[in-house]
DNA sequence: GGCTCAGGCGCTCAAATGAGCGGACAGTGG
DNA sequence: CCACTGTCCGCTCATTTGAGCGCCTGAGCC
């Protein structure tokens, strides 16, 4: 049961041969004047007693083992999960968009029309892209300006700029005071355009936000009496705008109607949605959002990425029964 | 150059696979839809961003990387390592017992003749020693008791017991007062029939003693004028009483013929001779009686053995020209 | 002594794997 | 615009490796 001393240091002189050296076992077996079965089975034996120990780990800051386990619980094309502290929204945000412009810079190619939503979560993307094949770059919801002034068509442009595609954007907030005037500016030419391209649109990145005070932009900006309205027909959060449910699919509402940008209907038919987002409190809407299907990738941190995977319920932590 | 993070995680969920759940790299490269090449690939990459590291490491208390380094170095055909706190001396000869029992389990046959001299080192054999094959068990010195009067007869009859072979014993001191006493206690019938056998054995236990108070019982025995005569005459230690020089070679002195026990002559032609030391200011001794190769197993802890390695200039470390 | 049974060993044959090659493709400089 | 260059990819073919089998040996038990 146990190996002898002797039969471990030659475990470990076979093993350090045969991993370190990359020597094949029928080489490492005639040098020993031992059979390649016995060298085998020695190596079997070095895993088992512990003298050989296989790790895998993160690396490049992503966590990687998180990422396939969100790949794997909520099926998606592309998760990652980057290993950055918490509490410095801004490195994370930065970190993020790197991310995500590598994911973009992979995914997207020069048959590809991509789209972007605003959130705060994408606007580390502008700075951090650098290449991109070249594609139209089309603008998927209005505006709402940051406090230090970055918004969806300064990222629209710089995205396209990297891109040497074409931008298409226009100048509408994206959330209008009522529904009158969100049906008049939905009329403006340019951006009737955007709404026809954005159903062309092949890639397209978002936010999430969860349907509570300082965890979404457009719960913060339609005010609480609105939000509260929303909530109680059933909103749990909204994907750059598209205000979703418990279970992820759309909700209707009045809300909607005063949103100037793409809908969960035309979200759900375009090919690849990469969604950003972060905070563990954003965790409920965060998990409706990928159940629903609207969204297929997602780039987050551990915090979250870890708060997702211990809510749902479906095989925590079963790695054996991965398919 | 530096992968990107879908790479990294590609190659994670691969190494995964792989090395976790020990699937082949076809089957792998089946269900991701990619080529076994690309898996293999992955694979290699995923090693050299350091995602899959794999550690050959000590395990069951043995320092696997130090045994196979003194094996390599000194030409050993046994080496063995234990990873021991060095300043606890009891469990040290403990654990060194513990270890030279198994090794003699392992290496003696029927057809072999057991020898075993006397040093501290290797009191802890009797209490470890389980099944050995059936041989004769020869006392190789005289006896000299410790302070907790354990000898050597006492290890002789325990380990001939073990086996089931006949020990072999005499009542002679390892020093005698002169010379001339040692040649009549050698006359005596039973130190002479243990002498012939002597020429008989084929595997020896001995231990090893640097010519310094304190390092050596027999030096301490002998007295310090007569320690610094055999000192000027070359030597550096003794293997259980044969008295060696700074190549490891057998000294002749007048000393010599006080001691009742193996000589390194009759050492020299034992086909398998395993040392026992501890305590690293014995590595000059050590590492003479290892290069003289009267010795051919050292059973050591790591300190000395990190001595010997050190001290010895041939390749330190040169793991790559290793033959 | 003779018995069985478990464990270690090396064999055969099929599957898995690696080495090396050439094609495709993107970036680069004339 | 086009040749050049380095990189990535998958192919072929030879080598390496694994699965499973039967043999042998030694221990325990009649």
């Amino acid at each position: 049961m146990t190996p002898s001393s002797t039969e471990l240091i030659l475990m470990a002189r076979v093993a350090r041969q045969y991993y370190r050296d990359d020597r094949s076992k029928s080489d490492i077996a005639d040098e020993l004047g031992i059979s390649r079965f016995r060298v085998a089975r020695l190596l079997d034996a070095a895993k088992r007693a512990g003298v050989v120990t296989i790790r895998i780990e993160s690396a490049g800051g992503v966590n990687t083992e998180l990422s396939v386990e969100l790949q794997r619980v909520f099926g998606l094309a592309h998760a990652i999960v980057v290993d950055v502290d918490d509490d410095e929204p801004e490195t994370l945000r930065r970190r993020l968009g790197e991310v995500a412009a590598e994911v973009l810079q992979e995914v997207v190619g020069p048959e590809d029309v991509l789209g972007l939503a605003w959130a705060r979560s994408l606007r580390g993307i502008g700075p951090a892209i650098r290449n991109l094949a070249p594609c139209p770059v089309v603008q998927l919801t209005g505006a709402l300006s940051g406090p230090d002034g970055s918004d969806v068509l300064e990222l629209v442009r710089r995205v396209a700029q990297a891109s040497g595609g074409t931008p298409h954007v226009f100048y509408a907030p994206l959330v209008a005071p009522d529904a009158a005037s969100a049906r008049t500016l939905r009329r403006q030419p340019e951006v009737a355009r955007a709404a026809e391209l954005t159903s062309r649109v092949t890639v397209a990145a978002v936010g999430i936000g969860a349907w509570q005070p300082g965890l979404s932009t457009i719960y913060d900006k339609v005010g609480r009496d609105a939000g509260e309205r929303a909530r109680d027909l059933g909103v749990v959060g909204e994907i750059s705008g598209a205000l979703i449910g418990a279970d992820g699919s759309p909700v209707q509402s009045p809300l909607s109607r005063r949103i100037i940008g793409v809908t969960g209907e035309q979200l759900a038919v375009i090919d690849t949605v990469i969604s950003l987002a972060y905070g563990r409190d954003k965790a409920g809407a965060v998990g409706a959002a990928l159940r629903g299907g609207l969204v297929n990738g997602l780039i987050t941190h551990a915090g979250l990425a870890r708060a997702l995977l211990d809510a749902e319920p479906s095989l925590p932590g079963a790695h054996a029964l991965a398919d």
